[in-house]
RNA sequence: GCGGGUGUGGCGGAACCGGUAGACGCGCCAGACUCAAAAUCUGGUUCUGGCAACAGAGUGUCGGUUCGACUCCGACCACCCGCACCA
């Protein structure tokens, strides 16, 4: 038996990968011949090594690209780096490293890594975020949003860590305290750069229609980030019966939004947020406002802190008239729920209808009148208990409102108001602008100089880039470009006179927001190569984790619109194609004094218990995690492929699961795919004798045998090309197991006439099939198979229909909906023809038992249902 | 609190549009090969009863629509995710 050898991917797979490379295959080219499709992977932050987790997400994509590449598709497929950000910084402050080393370094190993799993990327595109060459161009696109408006400098509410000196995200925020220094945090008024997505949130609101492509979940969330709500902005007018307020203030009056002007009647106070500047006004003179005001300053921002704090408020002495009732009046409070950057930082409380208000009404001792009346409920007897009505009814106790529908309310009551010339009709967004100032050294400098006599210029642009400083040091809280001897002393462009460079760097969001354009052409002079962008883009298929449905994906689609608007790039939605993959996880074991053990410190005990492996101390079995490296559970892909293989692990990385859940990484399941892969190595060469030469013609006469092999392959074919098509990886791979197993059986017949034939097609069609996923056995077969080209430039098989079709069909028989039988007729019986097979059915005969059959149901092809009344 | 999702054998999961529930894999059981083991191969594997043919039950729970429901409708339970003082 002329067979191959025994699969050894470990001396297989570099080989491949060293042929690849040197045909330079992966290379993506502009072909107007060709339709395009660019796969893009979220790409990685350098973080030191990847994980199981990062290689689940490349595989995916590279299954895409290498399919789509078959069927015809010119494919971009590039790699790179979110190298700028904080880590780097912790690194350089707590091993004194320069971040630039730390981070080029991790790039070197985890690329090496990535090289090892074999992936379809066009390195000659690879970039860094923290390349000057990227972030010079960065500066560019910085100045024409500067210029375009749509980049500003605003006061901003900050997260401010006094000891580090330095601002801190929502997430290093725990329990009201800095995550490195611990110390109390404040919320600090900062005039910080500022992108304006706010111009575009209707706009990024509409296009998630056009998003179809994307998962519906994270069109959802996207929706609810940007919270769109309409409703009335009024005035009240205000009165100030202690003269607290200069008389300006005071006549400007009280401007409020609300959702629910149907139950204006229903207001019992305003409220106002502390940092409001009546709040400011006040607060010289009344001491609880400003001990309110001082309080909220150190209140955490975190979701929990907000929920323990108590709703609390002051009364201001002011009071407001009520705009349709000139003789009633609502007292004014201090509040601490109320935000100052939602809305206009000012609100009327109505208590019947909000349950906030209610409680605040309680506590305060405030009236509470319900106006809106529940359909078939007597106003008269509608009484409000600890719960506020929030559904719909009529109108009472309203004037002009009596009797509407709340909806109906609402309309005519900003009607009113506008007749009044007092408010209007009002589109507020939850969105707020995108602060992108950080006080960090490794990130993108903001090309901005500060004189004293021109104010804000920006660098000129013949003088870009403005380069990060080397020689910087960390030893130091706050931010390293500030502490920076000579670095921010520069001439000001316009007048020459002694100015300071902008200290402040972008946030890495704003890296990341662009790079699937620069990957078009990343070589380019311009940051984006109009030509190369509108050939590659917009991205037909990004992959990556939910953890980044919101910020990175509506940074993107903002970055695109003001592009767009700068006139750098014609392109509506930078994603096309969303798929979100589940993550990695893996069993967490702890020893019994709660420390987390790496699971290869483990074993089982033998009485279904775990223990230290080099102690035998207890240990304890903990939850399914995603793997983190605090909780030890992370798998290293290097021991994985040394052992198995890069192809096994692919495939264990796309069986079973289905790509969008999470996933166990389990031994199990890898060895178990280790199987396959040498299953599937036999089903093609075992035997090549008894295959056909490549390229033979086909028989005249086929046996049923080699009839029903083909068939088994075009079937395949078709239904592995709609999985990968749908992301279904796990159900291709189980008809890539349905097919070996039959190309094995039929191995056993190979005597039968025209068989040689069929199982060389089989044999040629695994491995295609099998090519996306597992790519080295792919072509090492291939070359066995006694082909001289690569079985990557292959095109995609297509399945011919005449063999998908089947020439009978098995209808199951069910009496009264019970499954009691199948006949087998020819494939294109009429409803006759079947219910005459049905009927003369031995199983249906028995299963009658005499009843009456009252009525007869044929779904074509499908099912056939006897209903019966018992005899 | 608001919004969304998920729930199917011992396990991961399949089932297109309302039409044979459990494809495929893991695990387990039995057998073949072997001095033996590993590897590999073959068969079995939802549960209950039965030697079997077969019968009954069965897709989180309860109810409904239908000739027929994992699939549609109503109520509920459990878990997961997002947002959360948004006026």
């Amino acid at each position: 038996m002329i067979g191959m050898s025994r699969y050894n991917p470990l001396a297989v797979e570099p080989k491949w990968q060293q042929v690849w490379e040197a045909r330079e295959v992966f290379r993506a080219r502009t072909d107007a011949g060709r339709p395009k499709c660019y796969v893009l992977e979220m790409f990685p932050y350098p973080s030191g090594r990847i994980h199981i987790g990062h290689v689940r997400n490349y595989v995916m994509g590279d299954v895409v690209a290498r399919f789509k590449r078959a069927q015809g598709y010119s494919v971009l497929h590039p790699m790179g780096w979110d190298a700028f950000g904080m880590p780097a910084e912790n690194a350089a402050m707590e091993r004194k490293v320069h971040p630039a080393k730390w981070t080029y370094d991790n790039i070197a190993v985890m690329k090496a890594q990535l090289k090892r799993l074999g992936l379809s990327i066009d390195w000659s595109r690879e970039f860094a975020t923290c390349d000057p060459a990227y972030y010079a161009q960065q500066q560019q696109l910085f100045l024409d949003l500067l210029e375009a408006g749509l980049a500003y400098r605003r006061q901003m509410s900050v997260n401010w860590d006094p000891v580090d000196h330095t601002v801190l995200a929502n997430e290093q925020v725990i329990d009201g305290r800095g995550w490195r220094s611990g110390a109390l945090v404040e919320k600090r008024q900062l005039e910080q750069w500022a992108f304006r997505i706010t111009a575009f949130a209707e706009e990024l609101l509409e296009g998630l229609k056009s998003l179809e492509r994307w998962p519906e979940k994270v069109r959802l969330m996207q929706a609810n980030w940007i919270g769109r709500s309409e409703g009335l902005t009024f005035t009240f007018a205000l009165e100030d019966p202690a003269g607290r307020l200069p008389e300006a203030e005071r006549a400007e009056g009280l401007t409020v939004y609300t959702t629910r002007p149907d139950t204006l009647f229903g207001a019992a106070f305003c409220a106002i947020a502390p940092d409001h500047p009546l709040a400011r006004h006040l607060a010289a003179q009344v001491p609880a406002v400003a001990a309110l005001a001082e309080r909220a300053a150190h209140l955490g921002t975190s979701a929990e802190a907000l929920e323990r704090a108590e709703k609390e408020g002051v009364d201001t002495g002011l009071c407001v008239v009520h705009p349709f009732d000139p003789d009633r009046r609502l007292p004014v409070y201090v509040a601490n729920f109320v935000l100052m950057d939602y809305g206009t930082g000012a609100i009327f409380g109505c208590p019947a209808h909000d349950q906030r208000d209610l409680d605040f009404a309680r506590k305060y001792g405030l009236p509470v009148r319900p106006v809106v009346i529940p359909e078939g409920v007597d106003p008269a007897g509608f009484v409000i208990g600890e719960e506020a009505y929030t559904g719909g009814g009529r109108l009472a106790h309203s004037d002009f409102l009596d009797g509407l529908e709340a909806e109906a309310a609402k309309a005519a009551a900003i009607d009113r108001m506008e007749a009044l010339g007092r408010g209007r009709r009002t589109v507020n967004y939850r969105l707020r602008d995108w602060g992108v100032s950080r006080q960090r050294y490794w990130g993108c400098p903001i090309p901005v100089i500060h004189c004293p006599a021109c104010g804000v210029v920006p660098v000129p642009r013949a003088d870009l880039p403005v380069l990060l400083p080397e020689d910087v040091s960390f030893d130091r809280p706050g931010n390293p470009l500030a502490h920076h001897p000579s670095w921010s002393h520069v001439a000001c462009p316009s007048c020459g006179c002694l100015a300071r460079r902008e200290t402040d760097t972008l946030d890495t969001f704003v890296d990341s927001s662009w790079y699937f354009a620069r990957f078009c052409a990343p070589h380019a002079a311009e940051p984006i190569d109009r030509a190369a962008t509108d050939y590659w883009l917009p991205v037909d298929q990004y992959i990556g984790g939910v953890e980044h449905a919101i910020l990175h994906l509506l940074y993107s689609r903002f970055f695109v619109r003001a592009l767009k608007a700068c006139g750098k790039i014609g392109l509506a939605e930078p994603f096309a194609g969303l798929f979100t993959q589940g993550m990695v996880c893996h069993a967490t074991y702890k020893d019994d004094r709660g420390a987390w053990l790496f699971p290869e410190e483990v074993e089982e005990d033998g009485a279904g218990g775990w223990r230290v492996a080099s102690t035998g101390a207890p240990a304890i079995a903990g939850p399914l995690e995603k793997m983190s490296k605090s909780k030890r559970n992370v798998v290293a892909p290097e021991p994985i492929i040394e052992a198995y293989g890069v192809d096994s692990a692919r495939l264990f990385l796309v069986s079973d699961t289905p790509p969008e859940r999470d996933i166990e990484w389990t031994q199990a399941g890898i060895e178990g795919a280790w199987r396959f892969t040498h299953r599937l190595w036999r089903a093609i060469g075992e035997d090549l004798s008894a295959l056909a030469p490549a390229g033979a013609p086909m028989p005249a006469e086929l046996a049923p045998e080699a009839m029903a092999l083909r068939k088994a392959v075009h079937k395949a074919v078709a239904a592995v090309t709609e999985d990968i098509e749908r992301f279904r990886f796990n159900r291709a791979v189980a008809r890539l197991h349905e097919l070996t197993t039959t190309v094995i059986e039929a191995r056993g017949r190979s005597e039968a006439g025209g068989m040689t034939y069929a199982l060389r097609e089989a044999a040629e069609a695994l491995c295609r099939l099998a090519a996306p996923v597992l790519p080295h056995l792919a072509e090492e077969a291939w070359s066995a198979l006694g082909h001289d080209t690569l079985v990557i430039d292959s095109p995609w098989l297509v399945a011919d229909p005449a063999l998908t079709r089947e020439d009978e069909m098995v209808i199951p028989v069910q009496i009264n909906g019970k499954r009691r039988s199948e006949i087998v007729v020819p494939a294109g019986a009429d409803e006759a023809a079947v219910r005459a097979a049905v009927m003369a059915d031995e199983a249906v005969a028995r299963a009658l038992g005499g009843g009456s059959v009252t009525k007869f149901i044929y779904v074509p092809g499908r099912i056939a249902n006897l209903v019966v009344r018992p005899g």
